[in-house]
DNA sequence: TGTACATCAGTGAACGCGCGTTCACTGATGTAC
DNA sequence: TGTACATCAGTGAACGCGCGTTCACTGATGTAC
């Protein structure tokens, strides 16, 4: 059975943005082509009519998964208080705790620190654009204020990891972790 | 063919030592017990004379690989320009470009964040102990000392991991993260 | 507008491969007498 | 001290399972006339 071609680019994007949730919270080689179509309510032989291979799958989810991120990223930075905002929203607990529906800076470092170059490309993209965003509420040259931005990005997905890390074996160090890197990354924000 | 304690002793610790440095760079997942018992010589079927399961050796492996870079950790700091120097050659190029016999808290985040309860103990337990180095050279209450510890120790694995998410794809961004993170955390310690 | 045909998204079985694990076997080591 | 036996590290074949990928097939959709 065929199907419309608006159906089927709606399937193909609903198949994308699984893979994005499910590679996030899991990693991309945890989770199989078989289980992302089962949950998209398909058989898992499709897939090759979307995706030439997991691979290519992979680098499209990471870069959906970017977008609107990057988009509520981009906007909260705009203003001072958007951007403390959003500092406190990504080292919270809620957010150490639920990675699928997080931030893919956080939720897709390691698959790029051990995957293949497309993947590493698409998350560099990424993650450069949230420097920018960054950027605007920092102060000095230009130079100094992507400085800057890339110390307090660093610092909040070192943190997250670490926190996300030890969560499960060590709880109380791992909320201790989350909560001194967010009072010191919104102190030099203050600073700044 | 039976062999003398001592020698099974040696090959026992010979598996564990491959495995930390092979799982360290390449992730737990993508290194086969067949491809660590090669390295060693061995053929695979012996590895369970040894380990009851790979996720055993996987504990092992990362316990093991944290002791040695503990030790350098604390005895670094143990003075301020120890940590100085502990702090640069962790955010170095080299560093970055050999996870193999780098830093296993930046090694085996990854591991840790998205594997079983044991391995995030063996992490946690790694984890602690650097944080404890670095909070002698902190100044304050014992609190605040261990707050600044954890914030720079958590920069580190941030940068280390975000340079090398990005190494491959685009390396001006990758040396350009060291070098913030870097000069950010040896200014922080200069202002304790 | 209606009809015949090509297209192609989705199905479900099958393939091939890698990998963790098991097992019968070997023979040197360690032990009991 | 010497001998007989038990132990157990290492071997190599095999098993079972999951997973990425392929393929022949179906039938609704889109298109050409």
């Amino acid at each position: 059975m065929k199907i419309s071609k608006e159906k089927a680019a709606a399937n193909r994007r609903q198949i994308i943005e699984t893979a994005a949730q499910t590679f996030q919270s899991r990693g991309v080689d945890s989770v199989g082509v078989d289980e992302i179509m089962k949950a998209c309510g398909f058989t898992h032989g499709g897939f090759y009519n979307h995706f030439e291979s997991k691979e290519d799958l992979i680098s499209e989810a990471m870069s959906y998964a970017f977008e609107p991120a990057l988009k509520v990223a981009e906007e909260l930075t705009e203003t001072k208080e958007g951007l403390q905002q959003a500092v406190r929203g990504y080292l919270s607990e809620t957010h150490r705790d639920d990675p699928a529906e997080g931030c893919p800076s956080a939720g897709f470092v390691c698959d790029a620190v051990r995957q293949t170059e497309s993947t590493k490309k698409a998350y560099s993209a990424g993650l450069n654009r949230y420097i920018k965003a960054f950027a605007k509420q920092m102060t000095g040259s230009p130079k100094q204020r992507r400085k800057e931005a890339i110390k307090t990005f660093a610092s909040m997905v070192g943190g997250m990891l670490l926190a996300r890390a030890t969560r499960g074996a060590n709880n109380d160090l791992s909320d201790e972790i989350l909560e001194a890197v967010r009072e010191d990354v919104l102190q030099g924000l203050l600073e700044e």
